[in-house]
DNA sequence: CACTTGTTTCGACATCTGTCAAGTTAGACG
DNA sequence: CGTCTAACTTGACAGATGTCGAAACAAGTG
């Protein structure tokens, strides 16, 4: 059922935005991501999810919430799901989705600006 | 030279996003922000003048390292500018842009999911 | 098997977006 | 003022995106 995902921030995938220029790859990797997120009709659908109950939502339970048509909303969540963010599975009638576990945190960490950039490794 | 900003996040906007789901209008506040971040130039921009030296950055050592014209990184940059993302000053010749402060850090604290969901306040 | 309900895919369409070339504005310097 | 450089605006265009209705697919139920 899950398609093509991006490629996985592995670990980390790269040093917090305000620390170091990201390079062309990271940049690459972590666009579609944060694109994902740049519309409100899927912001919504993500934070429900993310907030649900048992960590997964029904997407009968998802439709209702919105003025948008059955397909568009499916199609916001098919977007949510090949940028790496949701993962959903069958269960006989019904179609689960739910949060990619770590993810938002890693994008989270790439905005954390706290450490702005000399307080980085120096050793001495 | 600033134009037309967002409606700002006031002062934290909105619970995470995992805690509770967002409302129409928070994530019509918040999407035009996370869309500015989804185009890998924009991020690349982003990166090299919130991680500066001084905090800001001059165009002319933006557009060196882009194969877009400049026309195209200047259109990038007043996106940024106009999710409320950067600032910028004209000085003499030159125009600077930096980060406007904290925005980053209030889009990480949307993201973050520490707190799932009943952790919240129940205060007994 | 036919029928019903939940979900996705397909096809179409209007709008938005990233890009560049060409032209314009802003300031510095003679 | 004239000219040079830096940066932005405009206009155009191909391609992506959000949306819907219709059709297709998946599972359960009679």
């Amino acid at each position: 059922m899950t398609k093509q995902i991006l490629p996985l921030l592995d670990s980390g995938c790269c040093a917090p935005l305000a620390r170091e220029p990201l390079s062309p790859q990271q940049a690459g990797t972590l666009a579609p991501m944060f694109k994902a997120l740049g519309d409100p009709v899927r912001l919504r659908l993500l934070s429900m999810i993310a907030s649900a109950a048992g960590g997964e939502v029904c997407v009968c339970d998802l439709t209702g919430g919105f003025a948008q048509s059955g397909p568009t909303i499916s199609h916001h969540l098919r977007v949510l799901r090949e940028s790496g963010l949701l993962d959903c599975e069958r269960r006989g009638t019904w179609v689960f989705y739910w949060l990619r576990p770590g993810v938002l945190d890693q994008l989270a960490a790439v905005l954390d600006s706290t450490q702005p950039r000399e307080a980085v490794g120096a050793p001495a």
